[in-house]
DNA sequence: TGTACATCAGTGAACGCGCGTTCACTGATGTAC
DNA sequence: TGTACATCAGTGAACGCGCGTTCACTGATGTAC
């Protein structure tokens, strides 16, 4: 849960009304980074999207860095459990599993908003230790989650090489958003990309040379 | 060439000192950019760093969005030749010559600072179309390229089925660069993931199912 | 149930700062005759 | 070769602005008795 260090004493207590208006600084937060980058992102933004004055967006957040953490940490545990859900239900097979986790990879990068928000946060993590943290541990769970459903769907690749080849499939998922909005080539229809991913990623779950 | 908009007439003409002046301008915001990120990138700051005043920067480039397109266009410009050249240089097989190519970018992503800087453009490219505008035509140079690699060493794949999976290899080693650094899991060493990115890459060549 | 008090939530003015850019100006360099 | 002039390069002060944050303060809400 997000845990807002208050202006008077860091243990204190938050009544109803402060936890909406918690969430209600993050969801500005997050809007803004979306919709003008980092580098036009300030707390005076933020307070009046927020609904909040300047000076009592401090009260929440002590500072603009704690802020932005703050919204990491609340977006990638809501982007970790909603993974682990999918991976978790939809049962059948376990190449089924597998194939349905994708499907969720690639419905979120459809949205301009979700590639937008890990650009910003690539770039941040360069330069906030603390952002490179909570980076680092979502990317560790997303693989984790990605070893187990290859090691299921394919028991006789060995955990070594399940570990490498999700390693692989999520820089390829992850380099794959460039290829949404107009970053990289747009001369080859996505559709025919992601069939060639599906492809690939059953040759990556069999193949055994 | 890297064309800077003068003070009083853009076709004005430039001398040996003025080429010299943005060289080192351009150097100073790519070194900025690197080192401090978009988001904290100012016209003072590069002019400090190239030894010049703050008024002056804006006889070469009237607003810091001119200095950095100008940047931008002078490093990717850079980029595809280098790139070119490692394509064309060291003949033997056609395998061979991808393996080089694949080489030389590995060996770039292993420098943090090329890294940053493409997150930084990555961002970047979301909010500014003529950055946007630039790296697609980057992209698209380095795409072409391996599409031609790619049928060279493996010409029963047919053009289509190679600009997909080129498109799919670019995006597997721009992800790769989220695995360097600390930004994604670090529990397993590089040497091992580039090992089976190598054997993945033969596949791709040679699969044609 | 009413009162007193501690705590939580919110206000408004102000601070000092670095920013991008402008402008009138001076100096240096090239060019024509 | 010397002079006059156009053009290129560089200076320094100033502008108005939005920023992150502080602080003394007020109002609202919960809690103990």
């Amino acid at each position: 849960m997000s845990s807002p260090i208050s202006r008077h004493r860091p243990g204190t207590a938050v009544l109803p009304k402060g936890r909406e208006r918690i969430e209600a600084i993050l969801d500005a937060a997050t809007g803004t980074l979306i919709d003008e980058g980092y580098a036009r992102l300030s707390t005076r933004k933020i307070a009046a999207r927020a609904g909040v004055r300047p000076g009592h967006l401090q009260y929440y957040y002590p500072t603009k860095q704690d802020v932005v953490r703050g919204l990491l940490e609340r977006y990638l545990e809501r982007a970790t459990h909603a993974f682990g859900e999918r991976m978790a239900s939809a049962g059948s097979t376990p190449e089924g599993r597998l194939e349905n986790a994708l499907d969720g990879i690639l419905h979120d990068q459809q949205s301009t908003e979700s590639c937008r928000f890990f650009w910003e946060l690539w770039a941040l993590a360069a330069r906030d230790p603390a952002v490179a943290d909570a980076m680092q541990s979502f990317y560790r769970a997303y693989w984790r989650n990605l070893v187990a459903a290859l090691l299921d769907a394919g028991p006789e690749l060995g955990r070594p090489r399940a570990e490498r080849r999700a390693a692989l499939l999520i820089a390829m998922l992850e380099g794959l958003t460039l290829f949404r909005s107009r970053t990289a080539t747009r001369e080859l229809p996505l559709p025919f990309l992601e069939r060639e991913l599906r492809s690939l990623v059953r040759k990556l779950v069999s193949d055994l040379s």
